[in-house]
DNA sequence: TGTTTAATGATAATTAATATCAAATGATAA
DNA sequence: TTATCATTTGATATTAATTATCATTAAACA
């Protein structure tokens, strides 16, 4: 954790930002949260929860700051927020999202999965892809469990239902 | 181009919804326009360049319709804007786009390319996958060739320029 | 220490999208 | 046709996310 601030500290001097006090409290929330996707709001509510002194403006600066450097990735799932992603530490591309339409979860897939169609976008389409975005929409295993459950519950309470037949 | 708006007729009768003049005049637009990716905004100047009388939140609530329908599928470039997109009559899934960092524009891909890789999501992650969001962020083969053009410009002024050693 | 520059916080302004509601339209049945 | 009822519309108010503004503060400098 210190060390991963540490790295972070020297890309922003890289890039000769400073690494403020309103600036370090912001990407602890988003550390301390790595798997979430939160909105500016959001972040904006945790890190005043160390740092009640921050203003929402300095939030929305400092992600703003943290995605041009690439060390977040700026996501839309379709409602109306963007939402704030750290990216892997060494990662060429940002990671793909599984968002379920039954519960509103979204789970991350870290594999890269699109090598080969990367190739082939590159060589067909003439593209130079820098970077993509790929999510799907579907129904998670927690809510495909849930359904399954449901329905073991239901033959057990009327053995001779047969809606499968 | 008739016989398109007949069949969305039917798709709307068959939701129980009438394709009133307003929303006729929409679907025309997105007709037009099919390779652009049009903002709610765009539409609505463009419909009321045809049916001048026509509001705002009409252009909205019918695009929210054919959402609603998958007559039209709702996108965001990472601008803060929706757009709306015309899906392929008959297509299972969206298509995926190219959006070029350097002139902004926007083309699509009308193959699936995701059939591996989504079998692999499936089953590996077990999800049900019922649509998604490809977009390839980087240079399209008309910047490219931009800019090929003016490192020949270039070399013709200046035969000696080594950028290359 | 004074001087310059960068960053911050409060708040105003902008913008996209949604909600509200009275009026218009359209289908339905007497 | 006319009365009736639900749907749709247009104008406008409202909400919500994000950006802009600007005076103040903090940090780096020399
Ligand atoms: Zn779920
Ligand atoms: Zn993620
Ligand atoms: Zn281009
Ligand atoms: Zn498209």
């Amino acid at each position: 954790m210190e060390s991963r601030i540490d790295r972070i500290k020297k890309q922003l001097h890289g890039a000769s930002y400073k690494l403020t006090p309103q600036r370090e409290a912001t990407v602890r929330v988003l550390l301390e949260n790595e798997e979430d996707h939160l909105s500016a709001e959001d972040v904006y509510l945790l890190v005043k929860e160390k740092a009640p002194e921050i203003g929402l403006a300095t939030v929305y600066r400092t992600l703003e700051l943290l995605t041009e450097l690439k060390i977040v990735d700026k996501i839309n799932f379709g409602d109306g927020v963007s939402r704030y992603d750290l990216r892997q530490e060494g990662a060429a591309h940002f990671h793909h999202h599984l968002v379920c339409i039954e519960c509103g979860a979204v789970d991350e897939i870290q594999e890269d999965l699109l090598e080969d169609v990367e190739a082939v976008v590159e060589k067909r389409w003439n593209f130079q892809i820098k970077d993509h975005r790929l999510t799907f929409h579907g129904i998670c295993w927690r809510c495909t469990e849930k359904h399954a459950e449901e329905k073991n519950k239901e033959n057990v309470n009327n053995p001779n239902n047969n809606e499968d037949f």
